[in-house]
DNA sequence: TCTTATATACTTGTATTAAAAAAAATACAA
DNA sequence: TTGTATTTTTTTTAATACAAGTATATAAGA
């Protein structure tokens, strides 16, 4: 008798693992930025046996990288590993929103549906969080209702490496029309169980992204250089 | 003056994580099998500290699950783990086909066909892991010719959970010819920068794979019960 | 001034130790 | 014999200790 779920036990490896990623993704750790143990340890309050644990984890994400006896730090987003990234999303995604014509069910098409209206209201509000939220929503669905795991895992570790920028790109409000209308055409071609347009919707959403957070990077670099030399 | 290349320094975690995965993936250590660290640890003489971070790795690649508190073991392929990697890893193949007809240069196409006739007198030999040795060295050719590290990787990892099944597989020699076959119709796809056709080819062998495989992994389920109940 | 040698501090890599939890074995009662 | 408690053992989890390697700074010599 009691509102207490599970209970749920996450070992300390987990949350340094979950806290150390989300630093990395929202930018709190920068790229470049050196990782070392005794300091983490100490700003989190544990030893360093999770802390180590946990960017095993991390170096097999690729989001540190190692550097044998000299220790961990956060990996470079260079454009050529943007553009590897988002060549592999690009088919997997794809691959998802076929599936999806294929395997959604109409609880998932009304679902999906309602998902287009979360967004379309977040637009008018103007607000980036709320509307970054309903972008990843929408898109979740897609993912998920294809019911592979692994496909699900997969995209969901390429996109996360991507989220800061995205996060940045839709703070611009200018896409925010197009983002809608292209989402409107992915629900509509599913419905439909059009394969050939719903990829092809898809295949431009990513390029849209692409395009728009390689800007975003070359513009960071430029505000670098300008502070730095 | 010597042979030594680079003093190559592993750290223990590595070559432990390496060991492991060979074990797994060769079917020394048999699904569902407990990792015990303590056990390990003297096993491979080394204490238990890189035992346990080369387990987090594992247990990201997939290759082990973990329960909390109790340990890891090795994980279970079921046939909807199966299907849902193949689904991912053949729109990955026929994105790198269909990349390497736009990217491969005369050198790579020269060494492709070369690994093509490596294949021809692989089959002529009979000697199962040369063959196994052969077929990977000619998609490895495919894949790495992309130029995109992220595709490589999770090509890479993908096969990887396959290789056990893939090398019973060959065992059977029946569909050696029809692997020689395709291979070189690969070749001659990008040769000619024929996504379209290189694409469906590469479906076909990837479907001809799941297929086996799935045969394989029902004859093992038997096998079980005939000797356990 | 620049190079090089050496000492020193810092960081990772590995092992060991201590604590907490789960699983197994045993004892006891019905 | 069966079901329940209690104890013991095993195993993981986390912290700490120690060894080994790397980088840095200082000082001597060219």
């Amino acid at each position: 008798m009691s509102m207490i779920k599970d209970e749920e036990y996450l070992p300390l490896r987990d949350v340094v693992f979950n806290t150390l990623r989300q630093e990395i993704l929202t930018g709190k750790l920068k790229p470049g930025e050196r990782l070392m143990e005794i300091h983490l340890a100490n700003k989190l309050g544990v030893s360093r046996t999770p802390i180590r644990e946990a960017i095993r984890k991390l170096e097999l994400e690729g989001l540190v990288i190692m550097i044998p006896r000299r220790g961990a730090e956060v990996a470079q987003i260079t454009l050529k590993s943007l553009q590897d990234v988002m060549e592999v999303r690009r088919a997997l995604d794809v691959l998802a929103i076929e599936l999806a014509c294929e395997r959604m069910g109409q609880e998932d098409l009304d679902s999906l549906y309602q998902a287009c209206e979360n967004f379309r209201s977040a637009v008018k509000t103007k607000d980036t969080r709320m509307l970054a939220e309903a972008d990843v929503a929408f898109h979740d669905k897609i993912v998920l209702s294809t019911g592979n795991a692994r496909l699900i895992q997969l995209v969901s570790n390429l996109s996360e490496q991507m989220y800061r920028y995205r996060f940045e790109y839709l703070k611009d409000d200018t896409s925010h029309e197009m983002l809608q209308q292209e989402h409107m055409e992915m629900y509509q071609s599913i419905l439909r169980k059009d394969r050939a347009t719903a990829a092809d919707v898809v295949r431009k959403h990513i390029d849209n992204q692409e395009e728009a957070i390689i800007k975003q990077l070359q513009l960071e670099k430029n505000d670098r250089r300008k502070s730095v030399y």
